[in-house]
DNA sequence: TTTGATTTTTAGGTTAATCTAAAAATATTT
DNA sequence: AAATATTTTTAGATTAACCTAAAAATCAAA
Protein backbone atom coordinates (compact mmCIF):
# COMPACT_ATOMS: atom_id res chain seq x y z
CA UNK A 1 0.00 0.00 0.00
CA UNK A 2 1.48 3.50 -0.92
CA UNK A 3 1.20 6.47 1.48
CA UNK A 4 1.24 9.91 -0.23
CA UNK A 5 3.24 12.55 0.67
CA UNK A 6 -0.28 14.73 2.21
CA UNK A 7 -1.28 11.78 4.16
CA UNK A 8 2.43 11.37 5.66
CA UNK A 9 1.98 14.82 6.69
CA UNK A 10 -1.37 14.47 7.82
CA UNK A 11 0.33 11.29 10.21
CA UNK A 12 2.79 13.83 11.52
CA UNK A 13 0.95 16.20 12.34
CA UNK A 14 -1.61 14.09 14.32
CA UNK A 15 1.94 12.71 16.37
CA UNK A 16 2.51 15.90 16.98
CA UNK A 17 -0.98 16.81 18.64
CA UNK A 18 -1.41 13.70 20.28
CA UNK A 19 1.88 13.90 22.11
CA UNK A 20 1.69 17.70 22.94
CA UNK A 21 -2.10 17.18 24.36
CA UNK A 22 -1.37 14.20 25.81
CA UNK A 23 -5.06 12.88 24.28
CA UNK A 24 -6.83 12.11 20.44
CA UNK A 25 -6.10 15.01 17.74
CA UNK A 26 -9.35 16.74 17.08
CA UNK A 27 -9.93 17.83 13.68
CA UNK A 28 -9.78 21.60 13.85
CA UNK A 29 -6.30 20.85 15.42
CA UNK A 30 -4.70 18.99 12.54
CA UNK A 31 -6.56 21.53 9.93
CA UNK A 32 -4.62 24.27 12.16
CA UNK A 33 -1.55 22.17 11.97
CA UNK A 34 -1.65 21.39 7.99
CA UNK A 35 -2.69 24.94 7.34
CA UNK A 36 -6.00 23.39 5.58
CA UNK A 37 -9.40 23.16 6.45
CA UNK A 38 -11.61 20.95 8.73
CA UNK A 39 -13.14 19.58 5.60
CA UNK A 40 -10.55 18.84 3.94
CA UNK A 41 -8.89 17.03 7.20
CA UNK A 42 -12.01 15.23 7.74
CA UNK A 43 -11.71 13.61 3.96
CA UNK A 44 -7.97 12.62 5.28
CA UNK A 45 -8.96 10.99 7.92
CA UNK A 46 -11.31 8.59 6.15
CA UNK A 47 -8.32 8.24 3.80
CA UNK A 48 -6.06 7.44 6.31
CA UNK A 49 -8.78 5.29 8.57
CA UNK A 50 -9.14 2.96 5.11
CA UNK A 51 -5.41 1.90 5.48
CA UNK A 52 -5.68 1.54 9.06
CA UNK A 53 -3.02 4.15 9.63
CA UNK A 54 -5.44 5.53 12.47
CA UNK A 55 -7.96 4.96 14.46
CA UNK A 56 -10.75 7.48 13.64
CA UNK A 57 -14.44 7.84 15.85
CA UNK A 58 -16.50 10.31 14.10
CA UNK A 59 -16.66 14.27 16.11
CA UNK A 60 -13.82 12.53 19.17
CA UNK A 61 -10.79 12.70 17.42
CA UNK A 62 -7.67 10.36 15.75
CA UNK A 63 -4.84 8.19 17.31
CA UNK A 64 -2.64 6.49 15.40
CA UNK A 65 -1.95 2.54 15.16
CA UNK A 66 1.37 1.00 15.49
CA UNK A 67 1.99 1.46 12.36
CA UNK A 68 0.66 5.11 11.64
CA UNK A 69 2.93 5.64 14.45
CA UNK A 70 5.53 3.68 12.60
CA UNK A 71 4.94 5.90 9.70
CA UNK A 72 5.36 9.38 11.87
CA UNK A 73 8.42 8.59 14.08
CA UNK A 74 10.19 7.75 10.63
CA UNK A 75 9.22 10.54 8.91
CA UNK A 76 10.46 12.73 11.81
CA UNK A 77 13.54 10.83 11.78
CA UNK A 78 14.48 11.83 8.76
CA UNK A 79 13.25 15.66 8.86
CA UNK A 80 15.57 15.95 12.04
CA UNK A 81 18.39 14.21 10.14
CA UNK A 82 18.36 16.15 7.40
CA UNK A 83 17.90 19.33 9.80
CA UNK A 84 21.19 18.53 11.16
CA UNK A 85 22.74 17.96 7.79
CA UNK A 86 21.89 20.91 6.61
CA UNK A 87 23.21 22.86 9.80
CA UNK A 88 26.18 20.83 10.43
CA UNK A 89 27.51 20.06 6.58
CA UNK A 90 25.79 22.62 4.44
CA UNK A 91 26.39 25.81 6.86
CA UNK A 92 22.21 26.78 7.20
CA UNK A 93 20.97 28.46 10.61
CA UNK A 94 19.09 26.58 12.72
CA UNK A 95 15.99 29.30 11.48
CA UNK A 96 16.86 28.43 8.05
CA UNK A 97 15.87 24.83 7.69
CA UNK A 98 12.69 23.70 8.44
CA UNK A 99 10.81 24.19 5.19
CA UNK A 100 13.57 22.19 3.19
CA UNK A 101 13.97 19.37 5.88
CA UNK A 102 9.68 19.22 5.14
CA UNK A 103 10.93 18.54 1.46
CA UNK A 104 13.88 16.29 2.34
CA UNK A 105 11.73 14.22 4.74
CA UNK A 106 9.54 12.27 1.93
CA UNK A 107 12.48 11.58 -0.15
CA UNK A 108 12.76 8.04 -0.27
CA UNK A 109 15.19 5.23 -0.70
CA UNK A 110 16.53 1.82 0.38
CA UNK A 111 19.26 2.67 3.37
CA UNK A 112 19.10 6.43 2.39
CA UNK A 113 17.97 7.06 6.46
CA UNK A 114 20.49 5.03 7.53
CA UNK A 115 23.40 6.32 5.87
CA UNK A 116 22.54 9.61 6.38
CA UNK A 117 22.59 8.95 10.21
CA UNK A 118 25.92 7.14 10.07
CA UNK A 119 27.08 10.08 7.52
CA UNK A 120 26.20 12.25 10.35
CA UNK A 121 27.31 10.64 13.34
CA UNK A 122 24.46 9.27 14.52
CA UNK A 123 22.88 12.51 16.33
CA UNK A 124 20.77 12.26 18.88
CA UNK A 125 19.30 15.99 18.50
CA UNK A 126 18.44 18.18 16.01
CA UNK A 127 19.75 21.80 15.64
CA UNK A 128 16.63 22.77 17.61
CA UNK A 129 17.70 20.69 20.49
CA UNK A 130 14.67 18.11 19.46
CA UNK A 131 15.40 14.56 19.96
CA UNK A 132 15.97 12.38 17.39
CA UNK A 133 14.08 8.89 17.52
CA UNK A 134 16.81 5.52 15.97
CA UNK A 135 15.82 3.65 13.81
CA UNK A 136 13.51 1.30 15.90
CA UNK A 137 11.82 4.42 16.52
CA UNK A 138 13.26 4.84 20.30
CA UNK A 139 13.31 8.36 21.90
CA UNK A 140 16.06 9.43 23.59
CA UNK A 141 15.04 11.45 26.53
CA UNK A 142 16.66 14.17 28.88
CA UNK A 143 15.71 16.25 31.78
CA UNK A 144 14.65 19.51 30.83
CA UNK A 145 12.98 22.39 32.11
CA UNK A 146 11.20 25.72 30.97
CA UNK A 147 13.09 29.10 32.35
CA UNK A 148 10.27 29.70 33.75
CA UNK A 149 10.78 26.75 36.47
CA UNK A 150 13.86 28.11 37.73
CA UNK A 151 14.81 29.84 40.50
CA UNK A 152 17.14 32.35 41.01
CA UNK A 153 20.90 31.30 41.41
CA UNK A 154 19.71 28.20 39.30
CA UNK A 155 22.40 27.72 36.31
CA UNK A 156 21.35 26.38 33.25
CA UNK A 157 22.53 25.09 29.89
CA UNK A 158 19.74 25.43 26.70
CA UNK A 159 18.94 22.42 25.31
CA UNK A 160 15.64 23.27 23.16
CA UNK A 161 12.91 25.47 22.42
CA UNK A 162 9.23 25.33 22.47
CA UNK A 163 8.69 28.02 20.02
CA UNK A 164 10.12 26.50 16.64
CA UNK A 165 9.03 29.70 14.64
CA UNK A 166 12.22 31.95 12.56
CA UNK A 167 11.51 34.80 14.47
CA UNK A 168 12.40 33.57 17.92
CA UNK A 169 15.64 31.38 16.67
CA UNK A 170 16.57 34.38 15.31
CA UNK A 171 16.32 36.52 18.32
CA UNK A 172 17.76 34.31 20.33
CA UNK A 173 20.97 33.93 18.14
CA UNK A 174 20.93 37.98 18.78
CA UNK A 175 21.01 37.44 22.43
CA UNK A 176 24.12 35.11 21.99
CA UNK A 177 21.14 32.03 23.30
CA UNK A 178 21.90 29.21 21.19
CA UNK A 179 21.78 25.85 22.19
CA UNK A 180 24.51 25.14 24.56
CA UNK A 181 24.43 28.87 25.90
CA UNK A 182 25.00 28.81 29.64
CA UNK A 183 22.95 30.70 31.68
CA UNK A 184 22.47 31.56 35.75
CA UNK A 185 19.30 33.09 36.96
CA UNK A 186 19.60 36.17 38.96
CA UNK A 187 16.36 37.74 39.28
CA UNK A 188 12.72 37.23 39.11
CA UNK A 189 10.25 40.00 38.22
CA UNK A 190 6.69 39.14 39.10
CA UNK A 191 4.87 41.69 37.63
CA UNK A 192 5.19 40.58 34.21
CA UNK A 193 6.76 37.36 34.71
CA UNK A 194 10.47 38.60 32.97
CA UNK A 195 13.41 37.69 34.32
CA UNK A 196 17.00 38.77 34.69
CA UNK A 197 19.93 36.00 33.87
CA UNK A 198 23.76 36.51 33.34
CA UNK A 199 25.58 34.63 30.66
CA UNK A 200 28.71 32.47 30.70
CA UNK A 201 30.75 35.58 28.82
CA UNK A 202 29.09 37.66 32.17
CA UNK A 203 26.59 39.48 30.67
CA UNK A 204 23.46 40.22 31.86
CA UNK A 205 19.92 39.89 29.80
CA UNK A 206 16.52 40.82 30.80
CA UNK A 207 14.25 37.77 29.22
CA UNK A 208 10.01 38.43 29.12
CA UNK A 209 7.78 35.89 29.85
CA UNK A 210 7.67 35.20 26.10
CA UNK A 211 11.16 33.99 26.14
CA UNK A 212 11.29 32.02 29.15
CA UNK A 213 8.29 29.93 28.29
CA UNK A 214 9.54 28.51 25.57
CA UNK A 215 13.31 28.13 26.14
CA UNK A 216 13.92 24.40 27.78
CA UNK A 217 17.05 24.51 29.93
CA UNK A 218 19.08 21.20 31.42
CA UNK A 219 19.84 22.53 35.24
CA UNK A 220 23.75 22.63 35.63
CA UNK A 221 23.56 22.45 39.73
CA UNK A 222 21.67 24.06 42.69
CA UNK A 223 21.81 27.53 43.11
CA UNK A 224 24.56 29.01 45.03
CA UNK A 225 23.26 30.39 47.78
CA UNK B 1 3.99 31.32 -11.39
CA UNK B 2 4.52 28.23 -9.80
CA UNK B 3 6.14 24.83 -11.57
CA UNK B 4 4.86 21.61 -10.25
CA UNK B 5 7.22 18.70 -10.45
CA UNK B 6 5.47 16.53 -13.04
CA UNK B 7 5.88 19.55 -15.59
CA UNK B 8 9.80 20.21 -13.95
CA UNK B 9 10.02 16.64 -15.04
CA UNK B 10 8.67 16.73 -18.34
CA UNK B 11 11.36 20.00 -19.36
CA UNK B 12 13.58 17.96 -18.29
CA UNK B 13 12.69 14.89 -20.99
CA UNK B 14 12.34 17.37 -23.24
CA UNK B 15 15.59 18.74 -22.81
CA UNK B 16 17.30 15.36 -23.06
CA UNK B 17 15.18 14.25 -26.21
CA UNK B 18 16.01 17.56 -28.04
CA UNK B 19 19.60 17.62 -26.62
CA UNK B 20 20.30 13.85 -28.05
CA UNK B 21 18.01 13.93 -31.30
CA UNK B 22 19.43 17.36 -32.13
CA UNK B 23 15.21 18.47 -33.07
CA UNK B 24 12.10 19.12 -31.94
CA UNK B 25 11.04 16.62 -28.92
CA UNK B 26 8.10 14.39 -30.30
CA UNK B 27 5.27 13.47 -28.01
CA UNK B 28 5.82 9.69 -28.31
CA UNK B 29 9.15 10.04 -27.40
CA UNK B 30 8.26 12.14 -23.96
CA UNK B 31 5.93 9.95 -23.11
CA UNK B 32 8.86 6.91 -23.34
CA UNK B 33 10.97 9.05 -21.43
CA UNK B 34 8.08 9.77 -18.78
CA UNK B 35 6.41 6.61 -19.10
CA UNK B 36 2.93 7.70 -19.32
CA UNK B 37 0.83 8.04 -22.30
CA UNK B 38 0.71 10.10 -25.85
CA UNK B 39 -2.73 12.11 -24.29
CA UNK B 40 -1.03 12.69 -20.90
CA UNK B 41 2.16 14.22 -22.60
CA UNK B 42 -0.28 16.25 -25.07
CA UNK B 43 -2.02 17.59 -21.56
CA UNK B 44 1.01 18.72 -20.69
CA UNK B 45 2.41 20.22 -23.48
CA UNK B 46 -0.66 22.49 -23.35
CA UNK B 47 0.06 23.70 -19.94
CA UNK B 48 3.64 23.85 -20.55
CA UNK B 49 3.10 25.86 -23.41
CA UNK B 50 0.29 28.38 -21.71
CA UNK B 51 3.16 29.18 -19.24
CA UNK B 52 5.62 30.12 -21.85
CA UNK B 53 8.13 27.22 -21.18
CA UNK B 54 7.75 25.39 -24.57
CA UNK B 55 7.32 26.43 -27.77
CA UNK B 56 4.36 24.27 -29.23
CA UNK B 57 3.10 22.75 -32.83
CA UNK B 58 0.94 20.52 -33.17
CA UNK B 59 2.10 17.32 -34.53
CA UNK B 60 5.31 19.02 -34.90
CA UNK B 61 6.88 18.36 -31.59
CA UNK B 62 8.17 20.82 -28.91
CA UNK B 63 11.37 23.18 -27.99
CA UNK B 64 12.08 24.54 -24.58
CA UNK B 65 12.13 28.64 -24.40
CA UNK B 66 15.04 30.42 -22.97
CA UNK B 67 13.09 29.53 -19.35
CA UNK B 68 12.11 26.28 -19.80
CA UNK B 69 15.61 26.11 -20.92
CA UNK B 70 16.85 27.41 -17.73
CA UNK B 71 14.41 25.16 -15.79
CA UNK B 72 15.50 22.08 -17.08
CA UNK B 73 19.50 22.79 -16.60
CA UNK B 74 18.51 23.60 -13.24
CA UNK B 75 17.18 20.53 -12.28
CA UNK B 76 19.64 19.00 -14.42
CA UNK B 77 22.47 20.38 -11.93
CA UNK B 78 20.75 19.61 -9.00
CA UNK B 79 19.75 15.78 -9.49
CA UNK B 80 24.04 15.70 -10.29
CA UNK B 81 25.28 17.40 -7.64
CA UNK B 82 22.54 15.03 -5.13
CA UNK B 83 23.95 12.23 -7.33
CA UNK B 84 28.01 13.34 -6.26
CA UNK B 85 26.48 13.81 -3.18
CA UNK B 86 24.69 10.21 -2.74
CA UNK B 87 27.81 8.40 -3.64
CA UNK B 88 31.03 10.44 -2.38
CA UNK B 89 29.06 11.45 1.09
CA UNK B 90 26.71 8.64 1.62
CA UNK B 91 28.58 5.90 -0.47
CA UNK B 92 26.01 4.91 -2.70
CA UNK B 93 27.44 2.94 -6.09
CA UNK B 94 26.94 4.43 -9.04
CA UNK B 95 23.87 2.42 -9.54
CA UNK B 96 21.50 3.09 -7.04
CA UNK B 97 21.90 6.68 -6.92
CA UNK B 98 19.43 7.75 -9.84
CA UNK B 99 15.65 7.15 -7.95
CA UNK B 100 16.97 9.04 -5.24
CA UNK B 101 18.20 11.73 -6.77
CA UNK B 102 14.96 12.09 -8.84
CA UNK B 103 13.53 13.08 -5.90
CA UNK B 104 15.79 15.12 -4.29
CA UNK B 105 16.38 17.41 -7.30
CA UNK B 106 12.99 18.57 -6.44
CA UNK B 107 13.61 19.79 -3.52
CA UNK B 108 13.24 23.87 -3.39
CA UNK B 109 15.42 26.04 -0.77
CA UNK B 110 17.00 29.54 -1.01
CA UNK B 111 20.83 28.86 -1.36
CA UNK B 112 20.44 24.93 -0.77
CA UNK B 113 22.30 24.27 -4.26
CA UNK B 114 24.80 26.62 -4.25
CA UNK B 115 25.54 25.37 -0.74
CA UNK B 116 25.59 21.78 -2.05
CA UNK B 117 27.68 22.96 -4.54
CA UNK B 118 30.41 24.32 -2.31
CA UNK B 119 30.01 21.14 0.37
CA UNK B 120 30.93 19.05 -2.74
CA UNK B 121 34.30 20.98 -3.51
CA UNK B 122 31.96 22.24 -7.13
CA UNK B 123 32.15 18.92 -9.23
CA UNK B 124 32.27 19.13 -12.45
CA UNK B 125 30.78 15.50 -13.66
CA UNK B 126 28.50 13.13 -11.84
CA UNK B 127 29.22 9.75 -10.55
CA UNK B 128 28.50 8.33 -13.87
CA UNK B 129 30.94 10.87 -15.88
CA UNK B 130 28.04 13.58 -17.11
CA UNK B 131 28.88 17.14 -16.90
CA UNK B 132 27.08 19.18 -14.15
CA UNK B 133 26.16 22.56 -15.65
CA UNK B 134 27.73 25.68 -13.24
CA UNK B 135 24.67 27.85 -11.54
CA UNK B 136 24.85 30.21 -14.79
CA UNK B 137 24.04 27.04 -16.73
CA UNK B 138 27.22 26.82 -18.52
CA UNK B 139 28.25 23.29 -19.24
CA UNK B 140 32.09 21.72 -19.58
CA UNK B 141 32.77 19.84 -22.19
CA UNK B 142 35.41 17.34 -23.40
CA UNK B 143 36.89 15.02 -25.80
CA UNK B 144 35.56 11.67 -24.84
CA UNK B 145 34.93 8.62 -27.80
CA UNK B 146 32.84 5.62 -28.00
CA UNK B 147 34.58 2.31 -27.34
CA UNK B 148 33.46 1.57 -30.91
CA UNK B 149 35.75 4.49 -32.28
CA UNK B 150 38.87 3.28 -31.06
CA UNK B 151 41.72 1.73 -32.64
CA UNK B 152 43.89 -1.67 -31.65
CA UNK B 153 46.60 0.13 -29.67
CA UNK B 154 44.77 3.02 -28.82
CA UNK B 155 44.40 3.46 -25.12
CA UNK B 156 41.59 5.38 -23.28
CA UNK B 157 40.61 5.81 -19.67
CA UNK B 158 36.93 5.76 -19.06
CA UNK B 159 35.02 8.80 -18.74
CA UNK B 160 31.02 7.99 -19.25
CA UNK B 161 28.42 5.77 -20.17
CA UNK B 162 25.48 5.94 -22.75
CA UNK B 163 23.09 3.30 -21.08
CA UNK B 164 22.69 4.47 -17.42
CA UNK B 165 20.73 1.31 -16.45
CA UNK B 166 21.63 -0.22 -13.19
CA UNK B 167 22.42 -3.46 -15.39
CA UNK B 168 25.07 -1.68 -17.29
CA UNK B 169 26.87 -0.06 -14.13
CA UNK B 170 27.07 -3.28 -12.11
CA UNK B 171 28.60 -5.00 -15.52
CA UNK B 172 30.74 -2.86 -15.77
CA UNK B 173 31.57 -2.82 -12.04
CA UNK B 174 32.16 -6.66 -12.30
CA UNK B 175 34.58 -5.74 -14.81
CA UNK B 176 36.50 -3.45 -13.00
CA UNK B 177 35.52 -1.02 -15.66
CA UNK B 178 34.19 2.15 -13.38
CA UNK B 179 34.88 5.43 -14.17
CA UNK B 180 38.84 6.50 -14.59
CA UNK B 181 39.75 2.77 -15.47
CA UNK B 182 42.22 2.94 -18.51
CA UNK B 183 42.65 0.46 -21.13
CA UNK B 184 44.09 -0.54 -24.44
CA UNK B 185 42.51 -1.68 -27.10
CA UNK B 186 44.19 -4.74 -28.37
CA UNK B 187 42.08 -6.35 -31.24
CA UNK B 188 38.76 -5.93 -32.93
CA UNK B 189 36.90 -8.69 -34.04
CA UNK B 190 34.42 -7.98 -37.16
CA UNK B 191 32.57 -10.90 -37.04
CA UNK B 192 30.14 -9.48 -34.37
CA UNK B 193 31.70 -6.00 -33.49
CA UNK B 194 33.26 -7.14 -29.88
CA UNK B 195 36.84 -6.10 -29.07
CA UNK B 196 39.20 -7.36 -26.86
CA UNK B 197 41.31 -5.02 -24.19
CA UNK B 198 43.75 -5.05 -21.73
CA UNK B 199 43.05 -3.09 -19.07
CA UNK B 200 45.84 -2.01 -16.50
CA UNK B 201 46.10 -4.13 -14.43
CA UNK B 202 46.97 -6.73 -17.10
CA UNK B 203 43.70 -8.32 -17.35
CA UNK B 204 42.13 -9.01 -20.73
CA UNK B 205 38.70 -9.21 -21.39
CA UNK B 206 36.32 -9.47 -24.87
CA UNK B 207 33.84 -6.61 -24.50
CA UNK B 208 30.63 -6.84 -26.79
CA UNK B 209 29.20 -4.63 -29.07
CA UNK B 210 26.54 -3.66 -26.65
CA UNK B 211 29.28 -2.76 -24.23
CA UNK B 212 31.83 -0.93 -26.72
CA UNK B 213 28.62 1.35 -27.86
CA UNK B 214 27.93 2.63 -24.40
CA UNK B 215 31.40 3.48 -23.35
CA UNK B 216 33.04 6.36 -23.68
CA UNK B 217 36.82 7.11 -22.92
CA UNK B 218 39.01 9.93 -23.69
CA UNK B 219 42.00 8.53 -25.69
CA UNK B 220 45.31 8.82 -23.52
CA UNK B 221 47.74 8.45 -26.71
CA UNK B 222 48.09 7.33 -30.26
CA UNK B 223 48.96 3.76 -30.70
CA UNK B 224 51.84 2.37 -30.04
CA UNK B 225 53.01 0.94 -33.48
C1' DT C 1 -32.10 21.66 30.15
C1' DT C 2 -32.98 24.20 26.46
C1' DT C 3 -30.59 27.52 23.71
C1' DG C 4 -26.80 29.29 21.43
C1' DA C 5 -22.01 28.66 20.07
C1' DT C 6 -18.61 25.75 18.32
C1' DT C 7 -16.89 21.86 15.99
C1' DT C 8 -17.29 18.40 12.70
C1' DT C 9 -19.15 16.26 8.88
C1' DT C 10 -21.50 16.06 4.50
C1' DA C 11 -22.56 17.62 -0.04
C1' DG C 12 -21.01 19.28 -3.95
C1' DG C 13 -17.50 21.56 -6.29
C1' DT C 14 -12.27 22.37 -8.52
C1' DT C 15 -7.62 21.42 -10.31
C1' DA C 16 -3.52 18.70 -11.64
C1' DA C 17 -2.21 14.70 -13.53
C1' DT C 18 -3.10 10.84 -15.06
C1' DC C 19 -5.84 7.16 -18.00
C1' DT C 20 -8.46 4.65 -22.37
C1' DA C 21 -10.75 4.82 -26.61
C1' DA C 22 -11.84 7.14 -30.66
C1' DA C 23 -10.99 10.70 -34.06
C1' DA C 24 -7.89 13.41 -36.74
C1' DA C 25 -3.54 14.46 -38.76
C1' DT C 26 0.73 13.06 -40.66
C1' DA C 27 3.91 9.66 -42.73
C1' DT C 28 4.90 5.63 -45.43
C1' DT C 29 4.42 2.37 -48.92
C1' DT C 30 2.87 0.29 -52.75
C1' DA D 1 -1.62 9.44 -55.31
C1' DA D 2 -4.33 6.12 -52.84
C1' DA D 3 -4.26 3.07 -49.23
C1' DT D 4 -2.38 1.87 -45.06
C1' DA D 5 0.14 2.57 -40.93
C1' DT D 6 1.63 5.51 -37.38
C1' DT D 7 1.44 9.38 -34.48
C1' DT D 8 -0.97 12.81 -32.20
C1' DT D 9 -4.87 14.94 -30.44
C1' DT D 10 -9.48 15.10 -28.55
C1' DA D 11 -13.18 13.47 -25.69
C1' DG D 12 -14.49 11.78 -21.64
C1' DA D 13 -13.16 9.46 -17.11
C1' DT D 14 -10.71 8.88 -12.71
C1' DT D 15 -8.18 9.92 -8.38
C1' DA D 16 -5.95 12.65 -4.71
C1' DA D 17 -6.21 16.62 -2.41
C1' DC D 18 -7.90 20.34 -1.70
C1' DC D 19 -12.01 24.01 -1.38
C1' DT D 20 -16.85 26.51 0.30
C1' DA D 21 -21.33 26.34 2.14
C1' DA D 22 -24.73 24.00 4.58
C1' DA D 23 -26.23 20.43 7.76
C1' DA D 24 -25.51 17.77 11.84
C1' DA D 25 -23.45 16.76 16.17
C1' DT D 26 -21.40 18.15 20.36
C1' DC D 27 -20.33 21.43 23.91
C1' DA D 28 -21.15 25.45 27.01
C1' DA D 29 -23.95 28.30 29.63
C1' DA D 30 -27.71 30.80 31.12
Amino acid sequence: MTITQAEENHLKAIFKIAEKEDKPALTNAIAAAMHTTAASVTDMLKRLADKNLIVYEKYRGVQLTGEGNRIATALIRKHRLWEVFLTEKLGFAWDEVHDMAEQLEHVQGEHLVSRLDTFLGHPKFDPHGDPIPDAEGRWTYRKQSLLTTLLPGDRGAVTGVDDHSAAFLQYLDQLGLGLGAELELLERFPYDHSVRVRTRDGRELVLSEKVTKNLYLNILSDRES
